[in-house]
DNA sequence: AGATGCAGTGCAACTCGTTGCATAGGTATG
DNA sequence: CATACCTATGCAACGAGTTGCACTGCATCT
């Protein structure tokens, strides 16, 4: 439902093609909405038909050609409408939960390992989040409008982060000092 | 992918139907991986199937008959298979952040709006988690093995939402003192 | 010379999850 | 008395997301 409105966004704020916007994806707002070129692509042409875009074929020389796409009125105000809506609130979905649960039926400390990977893999992300808030957005005390908002959900996927590291620290204590008791 | 082993360590904990199964996720693995009594029961076929549940027809009267399904040793096998093999890390997909991020191409008090009721349906949820933490482990320095599992699983959600409740407060002062200022 | 990676679009097949509906008797509520 | 909800299972259709592959051509690394 909503990656449509995930596109009209990141097109709003500027023009691309479909292989540009999975690039942009990567980078910034599929931190938040992921989603693969595939995707993208499909979900253009469906939103192209439905005229909340519109697209320019470019030629490019050693390149394949490129359609780059732009919002049309359709789409602005298909946007301003989904953003007066409603939308779902976020779902948790953990698999790692669904593994420590289970933790007692297999071996545990495959388990604790496994919680160990995962806290680095949220650290990561975790520093490249905070990378992103040093260079983009060194003084939030000053920030407006659109930017403000950029700057908000970057800290959503901070807190988020650094929820997940924290919970792992505490799984991990509880195992250890449980094993070794 | 992971559905399966969900309800296997659901139904490791104890057998039980797949309209039980459905009821235990509405209030407690489904918390952490949610599922409708539909994808349940597909999944339950499947499994059954690949032979890693069997099941007992039981008539009732006054009700429908049920199926209640117990997890086989293959079942078992399969489960301490699934817990020494890595699983994803978490993604975080969140219509709120698309929203936010596209909020000054619409009406911003809104989308303030929106995160106002966002930050009340965490915060409830929050409670409810609390609740269970104070009912069912009041002494979580005693807990092992399976408790302690169980127990650390409930920390994660109560810090996912602690961490969602926080960010939605962060938005709101600072897009109040953005319509002030 | 060969492999890998980037830019660019796309098809086909599949799994996963959601929604609406059907059936059926029992119990509670207004 | 009618409405609605609970237990219990399930089909059918759809929408969303994933995976694997195909084609082209340039640049870079080994």
């Amino acid at each position: 439902m909503a990656l449509e409105h995930a596109i009209l966004v990141s097109l709003t704020e500027r023009a691309g093609s479909g292989y540009e916007l999975a690039r942009r994806f990567d980078r910034s707002i599929g931190y938040f909405w992921p989603a693969t070129h595939q995707q993208i692509y499909r979900v253009l042409r469906r939103m192209d038909e439905a005229g909340w875009v519109t697209h320019q074929e470019i030629a490019q020389d050693g390149r394949p050609d490129k359609k780059v796409y732009e919002v049309s009125d359709a789409g602005r105000e298909e946007l301003t409408r989904w953003l007066a809506e409603p939308v779902e609130p976020a779902i948790l979905r953990d698999g790692l939960g669904v593994k420590l649960r289970g933790a007692s039926l297999g071996d545990t400390s495959a388990v604790l390992r496994e919680v160990e990977r995962h806290r680095a893999h949220h650290a990561t992300r975790l520093e490249v989040y905070r990378g992103i808030q040093r260079r983009d957005f060194p003084k939030p005390d000053k920030l407006n409008g659109r930017e403000l908002h950029q700057y908000l959900v970057l800290r959503g996927g901070i807190r988020a982060e650094e929820s997940f590291v924290a919970w792992c620290d505490e799984v991990i204590q509880a195992m250890r000092s449980e094993r070794t008791s």
